[in-house]
RNA sequence: CGGGGUGUAGCGCAGUUGGUAGCGCAUCUGGUUUGGGACCAGAGGGUCGCAUGUUCGAGUCAUGUCACCCCGACCA
């Protein structure tokens, strides 16, 4: 039966680290900090790319490619950019192994140090913009909209599979542009598909807003973020985007010529989101059972476990599925026949349900005589008994359903734990029951911080679009005067 | 880097006062089963993280060391 799952659970951590092994998605490597993504995780991994990069084409950006190895000097020119990375760095110091002349085993040979070390990149915006350099001469090179997937790496002290991995999966698109107009306009834009993409893909609500200050990525004048709700109440960061300013462009003398003949430092921006969409997409909608998949992310949108005693029912089920997997497969459902001969059909529900597959058919020789099918749906675990005739349209009517089901629920829950708070002693114990407190900032990055020393709390974003945000008040916690409402939580 | 914890079969664990290395799951064989994680019978699988010490004898005691996990600080 269904268990539900208990928010904010003292084994939240635990639980989490289940579904990732119950469903099959990856596994801890043997390497510090990084993980494997098996292939069920990564073919979801693989539905979200797909998705994004149509996205991203759509407001005509480009896929291309940079090095994974960054010089060292590259990352002295951007001085804040540098500051915020320079802690997580894995650095290359060496160019060849040798045999250990005193035993077994491998050694660095200390004869190939490099001149300069090479940086595991954290991120690309140094390489990237010491090749735009070369490509900007004019305002007729002007935009440049430039996306890569790749990896990258930073050494965090503590990881967490999907959450936060030593090595992780992205993707990071870089934009120069000829005003600073145009910029701000691409990364609001870039937020924006992130944010469809998180509310109609993931079934995962988003907050979108400015980060304060304080939060902003290294070496940016503004920071877009969306915001999404785990089922603990925390807070995560699922995607963000930059507008960098002319910060990188001066930094790597990146200037162009312009229309009256002068000449200017063009205005930059990057986006990114991460394989920690993963672990939101886990966070988000999971139940007891293990993960609970939006049909649009679903490798496998309907399972189909045959039930039977004899060779005879077999092959009468297994050709009625065929059948009827042709039918969804031509309306675009992908499907699959779980014909596994030495397991039983209670030990297959229970490990497709694990898996998330969002809607589950079975059929025995009972339906045949019956001409009826029985459809379960993965995010309530209903079971009907439909006629068989036209389970394809049901089906593909039932998938659009468990999208929207998964969606509202997570917006219900998120809704409910979203409250404002205008009083600080309220605010040290409710926000320690997680979910979002809006409240009233100064602006100051001073309160913040006191905020966050006391409660470990942070501004998770100044809100764009939520009107509610948008009157006067005074801060929670100095007192001064505040011209709105901002998000505060605690996050991961 | 601070605070705590754990290392014993593929996974999860027990192992008492120091005295033949155990249990559950998984795997393999055979049979019966199959509409919510099957059952019976049998079998295989271990350098007890590593090193040193104490002892007739160490999974157990001591010292050291390594690895991993959890909680912080840092972060997508």
């Amino acid at each position: 039966m269904a268990k539900e799952i208990t928010p904010r659970a003292e084994n939240y951590s635990q639980w989490y680290n289940d579904i990732v092994v119950k469903a099959d998605l990856a596994e801890q490597s043997a390497v510090r900090g990084c993980m494997v993504i098996k292939p069920y995780g990564y073919a979801i991994w693989e539905k979200m790319q797909s998705i994004l990069d149509k996205a991203f084409k759509e407001t005509g950006v480009q896929n291309a490619y940079f090095p994974l190895f960054i010089p060292k000097s590259f990352f002295s020119r951007e001085a804040e950019h540098v500051a915020g990375f320079a802690k997580e760095c894995a650095v290359v110091t060496h160019h060849r192994l040798m045999n250990d002349p005193y035993g077994k085993g491998v050694v660095v040979d200390p004869e190939a140090r490099l001149e300069e070390e090479l940086i595991v990149r954290p991120t690309s915006e140094t390489i990237i913009w010491s090749v735009y350099k070369n490509w900007i001469k004019s305002w007729r090179d002007l935009p440049i909209l430039c996306n890569q997937w790749c990896n990258v790496v930073r050494w965090e002290m503590r990881t967490r599979p999907f959450l936060r991995t030593a090595e992780f999966l992205w993707q990071e698109g870089h934009t120069a542009h000829a005003t600073a107009e145009e910029a701000q306009a691409k990364a609001e834009q870039m937020v924006q598909v992130y944010a469809k993409f998180a509310r109609e893909t993931m079934a995962m609500p988003v907050i979108v807003g400015h980060k304060s200050p304080n939060e902003r990525f290294a070496g940016a004048l503004d920071t877009l973020t969306i915001e999404a709700m785990m089922q603990d109440g925390k807070a995560l960061q699922a995607g963000t985007s930059h507008f960098l300013g002319q910060n990188f462009a001066k930094s790597f003398e990146v200037q162009f010529a312009d229309k009256e003949g002068g000449l200017q430092y063009v205005w930059a921006t990057s986006w990114g989101v991460s394989t920690r969409l993963m672990g939101a997409l886990i966070m988000a909608h999971s139940d007891d059972n293990g993960l609970v998949l939006p049909p649009a992310l679903a490798p496998i949108q309907v399972v189909m476990v045959p039930i039977y005693k004899t060779d005879e029912e077999r092959d009468a089920v297994l050709a009625k599925f065929e059948a009827i997997g042709k039918a969804l497969e031509a309306k675009g459902v992908s499907v699959k026949i779980d014909s596994r001969d030495t397991l039983r059909p209670g030990f297959k529900f229970a490990e497709w349900e694990a898996k998330g597959v969002p809607v589950r058919i079975a059929l025995g020789a009972r339906d045949l005589a019956a001409g009826t099918v029985e459809v379960a749906r993965r995010d309530t675990l209903e079971k009907a008994t439909v006629s068989l005739e036209g389970v394809d349209a049901y089906i593909e009517d039932l998938l659009g359903k468990v999208q929207q089901n998964i969606y509202d629920k997570a917006l219900a829950f998120r809704d409910a734990n979203i409250r404002k708070c205008d009083d600080w002693e309220e605010f040290k114990t409710e926000i320690q029951k997680g979910g979002f407190l809006l409240c009233h900032w100064d602006g100051t990055a001073e309160t913040e911080q006191a905020i966050k020393d006391e409660t470990k709390a942070t501004i998770r974003c100044i809100p764009v679009d939520s009107c509610v945000c948008e009157e006067e008040g005074k801060d929670i916690y100095s007192g001064k005067p505040s011209k709105g409402r901002v998000v505060f939580a605690i996050a991961y």
